[in-house]
DNA sequence: ATAGATATGTCAATATAACTGACCCAAAAT
DNA sequence: ATTTTGGGTCAGTTATATTGACATATCTAT
């Protein structure tokens, strides 16, 4: 069990940095695109999670963004501002707060995931899907402990 | 092709922020034993490459780790004040660096690595080794563009 | 009704890690 | 001899996060 090849700790060490760059080559593409907005990818991980989580509250989106409620005002006061984003008090519960992307905001996302998703997009289009479903697999594994 | 369900928009945007907590966790594991020693995430990343090509020159640490020089500067620094990594100059050209840990850089590191392999070989060793290659093949894809 | 918990907002200060731009030197390549 | 390359460094700035303290409104439970 413990010789398996894949369980060697090269193995496991270019995992670590072949996540690395999945991370920093992803998020690193749509860059240009978010500059254009002044800005960066703080305000690009928040869109993708309303994107994804449509009428969220504040404190799922920090569950989900894993940052500071300060950090996140900072973010989310720029999207405001920018009208790309919307705040619905919650009727049930009024202290919440949902948010949503208005229609400049969609735009925007669109715009954003149309370059990000080139990246993915070609590396499953040349994939078999049961290496796609292993690798989700795998990667939830990682995520989840 | 284009309606395989792998490769829905949605799949997608699920990759994406998987690779995003995939990265996220895996390097907020170690935090702690890196805070010991007042370092960060910055020299974290230095200390990996190093250990994964011994006697790496300054610029081929720059294109591993994707930062400017500036910023490489500032972390190495840091750890040569510590004393826990060696720089030699280059025997066939002598304008290059060669950088190496010592004992004391390769202890910090296994103590490193010690803590960050807990999740990444627990997710391994409860997936099959042909899930493990497909998981490994669809990240180089994803970097290789 | 009141007390406590919860959801959110905000001020201020600080830390971390990156950036740009401008130079410098020494050694290698031409 | 000149240009290019590899590396070092100063200074200023930006992006994103942190901690800590406190404020307000609303919900929940007694």
């Amino acid at each position: 069990m413990k010789d398996l090849l894949y369980l060697k700790d090269d193995q496991i060490k270019d995992f670590i940095e072949q996540i690395f760059y999945a991370y920093k080559e992803t998020y690193s593409d749509p860059k240009k695109i978010l500059k254009k907005y002044s800005f960066g990818t703080a305000h690009h991980r928040a869109i993708h999670i309303i994107e994804r989580h449509k009428g969220i509250t504040i404190s799922g989106l920090l569950n989900k963004l894993k940052i500071t409620k300060q950090s996140l005002n900072r973010v989310l006061r720029d999207l405001i501002k920018n009208k790309s984003v919307l705040i619905k008090k919650g009727e049930i519960d009024s202290r919440q707060r949902h948010i949503f992307l208005n229609e400049k905001g969609q735009k925007l996302f669109d715009e954003i995931f149309l370059e990000q998703k080139k990246r993915i997009y070609n590396a499953l289009k040349n994939s078999d899907s049961d290496s796609v479903i292993k690798f989700k697999n795998v990667l939830s594994k990682i995520i989840n402990e």
